[in-house]
DNA sequence: CGCGACGTTGATTTGCCTCAACGATTGTGG
DNA sequence: CCACAATCGTTGAGGCAAATCAACGTCGCG
């Protein structure tokens, strides 16, 4: 097992704590290694996985069905971003949202109780989890603010701005329903700003 | 300095973790009691204050004010509860957010750097810290969800369920704010359930 | 007591949704 | 590799939930 092929793990730690090779190792042997091909689903609605997951390689998304039957996107998840439905893995209850591979993907799995194994063996993994869940936390508050506060068309903008390859490799529904909005109005929207410029 | 006095602040934290009354003596070292007046704000937009709070007593609200001069209610706080601009608190930019205080309020105010010293000192600190910022996380989450699904009598209703105090504590324009709806369409939705049952 | 913020109610408007039909693209099995 | 199906994106017509605007009653506070 080569540092080489986590290195994007590796980075994604880095980013927020010290953290040597060695505890890389260490983490690792807490680490399921997944293969999903496109179209499968990583947590099924109604499943007790209580397992978050980091993309090593392709796209996953998280949504929610409500019971008019309507797909609600939760969160996109590209290489080097974590994944999972939150509330069923910090409460440990059935898990509300589905996760599902929209490429072939690759990722690291790790269950909660080995999590907080990990935390004891190497407290600067506990560190890690605090920060990137606090700008887990930050942007969905902004999200919030923004369905708040902001037009369909501002929001588009403004998702386009942040997230330019997101807007490239996801189908246009996902980011319609994102977004909070039709897939149909979104595809007017489209039509009037390239009618603008 | 009894732990009487601090109990609640005691309680929150032994929720998630191990504590003892020792630790709870060095943490309120680097914590400032502050206290408010109604009305008055506790942080202003565009502060650089890197501080988050814990409310002792009282009742503060933490809004965004838009282009149009529209107030978007973010976050309620009250007894137990804590609050801040996450944003601003984890990067360090100017606060997008008016933190004010709705009732005479007592809370204590910990700085950004103060409480990354605290999690060296305190490992149980920062681990308190990844609970409830998680669980923070999650009711996002969950409120960003619920506006994608559901209609604004059904995102009352929820409201009301979850948090009957904070219904009758807050100025209904507030929750109205809060729910991502105006006041006057919140007043009607009321009259309506009124009159049916 | 009087002023200003808050809540209520009705009339009108609008941003966005729903439905439906059709073109474009992607996936699949022969 | 092509044919066909299925899914996705586009466009327009019509409708609705909720916003906006305005006027008035009410409450709390200096």
């Amino acid at each position: 097992m080569n540092t080489n092929q986590h290195q994007l793990l590796f980075d994604s730690i880095c980013k927020h704590v010290l953290f040597t090779e060695q505890n890389l190792q260490t983490m690792l042997t807490f680490a399921k290694i997944k293969q999903f091909k496109k179209g499968q689903f990583i947590i099924h609605e109604g499943a007790m996985v209580r397992k978050t997951h980091f993309i090593r390689k392709g796209a996953a998304i998280a949504y929610f069905i409500d019971s008019s039957g309507n797909e609600h996107l939760i969160q996109f998840a590209v290489e080097g971003w974590w994944i999972s439905d939150i509330q069923s893995f910090v409460k440990g209850s059935p898990s509300l949202l589905n996760v599902q591979a929209l490429e072939d993907t690759e990722l690291y799995e790790f269950a909660y109780d080995d999590l907080n194994n990990l935390y004891k063996k190497i407290p600067a993994i506990e560190s890690y989890f605090l920060a990137i869940t606090r700008n887990a936390f930050a942007s969905f508050q902004e999200r919030v603010l923004h369905n708040l506060s902001l037009s369909a068309e501002e929001r588009y903008k403004n998702f386009v701005l942040k997230y330019p390859k997101l807007e490239l490799r996801f189908q246009q529904k996902w980011i319609a329903s994102y977004l909070g909005m039709s897939a149909e109005f979104l595809s007017k929207i489209k039509k009037r700003l390239s009618g603008l410029q």
